[in-house]
DNA sequence: ATACTTGCAAATGATTTGCCAGTGT
DNA sequence: ACACTGGCAAATCATTTGCAAGTAT
């Protein structure tokens, strides 16, 4: 399910029989014109007064409808609430700077060959879609 | 810092200007006879009654106070909560499963190639001590 | 009209902090 | 003795849930 813009969204909402209402349309408009994924709280206050704000608890539950409905997904990235993002980046996979706090996007097939060698270990199939790789990022390695 | 045995720990707690006390006792000899990380919560319950129990509070206290002294450190794995062990077993990684929440211990070695091919990426230096890789067991791959 | 949704408050789970009485050294 | 600790309650942070009032269809 690849998600591209507003209205699309909103004809899947609805054809699964699920209401269009403003805070449903608050979030995935937050997370359309977010160019990293956000937390909750981010999205309840419009981005910070860019869009209208919303209730943080339906926030919260609208996420996860979205999320059932395969429009949204979110990362557990180190400490912190979680980020999400539109499940149209289904390809992308973020490598999370625990010093700068940034997320670094790569493709998912750049990491095929990490998922190899970690498979040839015992067999275990690591998933970094929803808990991605922590570390440092080249600029913050460098650095202290 | 390898440690291997209570007196060992509590020496250096003293030698650090710490206090011995029956709390801190409690938390290691808890991690020492763990064949696992342990939540905060199984240590302050004594792992369920086989040790004298402690307040939760300051077992946290304590975690963060041998954790500054090199004696524990602790590791985030999927949801639920951080589960700590020994700084002993420092050269000792996790792959955590999401299934069945299993921690299947691996050697830092083995993740060598690991972490170099996600240098090749863009210079990312990835840490797995502290957030674990996330996946499905080698079991819970093959059920469902 | 009516089931789905919202907003607000209160509950949860993990962890932290304030405070004062207790105790290693 | 005295600063370091422990216990207990209350605070925090992220997230979830209960419930009555509001609204999309």
């Amino acid at each position: 399910m690849v998600v591209r813009d507003l209205d699309e969204a909103l004809d899947v909402v609805r054809r699964e029989g699920h209401r269009v209402t403003a805070s449903r349309r608050l979030v995935l408009e937050a997370l359309l014109s977010a160019d990293a994924p956000v937390s909750a709280e981010a999205i309840a206050t419009g981005l910070d007064g860019r869009l209208p704000s919303s209730d943080l608890a339906s926030v919260y539950r609208n996420l996860e409808t979205l999320g059932d409905l395969g429009l949204v997904r979110h990362i557990h990235a180190g400490h912190g609430p979680g980020r999400y993002l539109l499940a149209g980046e289904q390809d992308r996979e973020y490598l999370a700077c625990e010093s700068c706090g940034r997320l670094e996007a790569v493709e998912a097939d750049a990491l095929a060959d990490v998922r190899a060698a970690i498979r040839e270990l015992s067999g275990f199939e690591a998933r970094f879609s929803h808990f991605p790789i922590v570390g440092r990022c080249r600029d913050c390695a460098r650095g202290g």
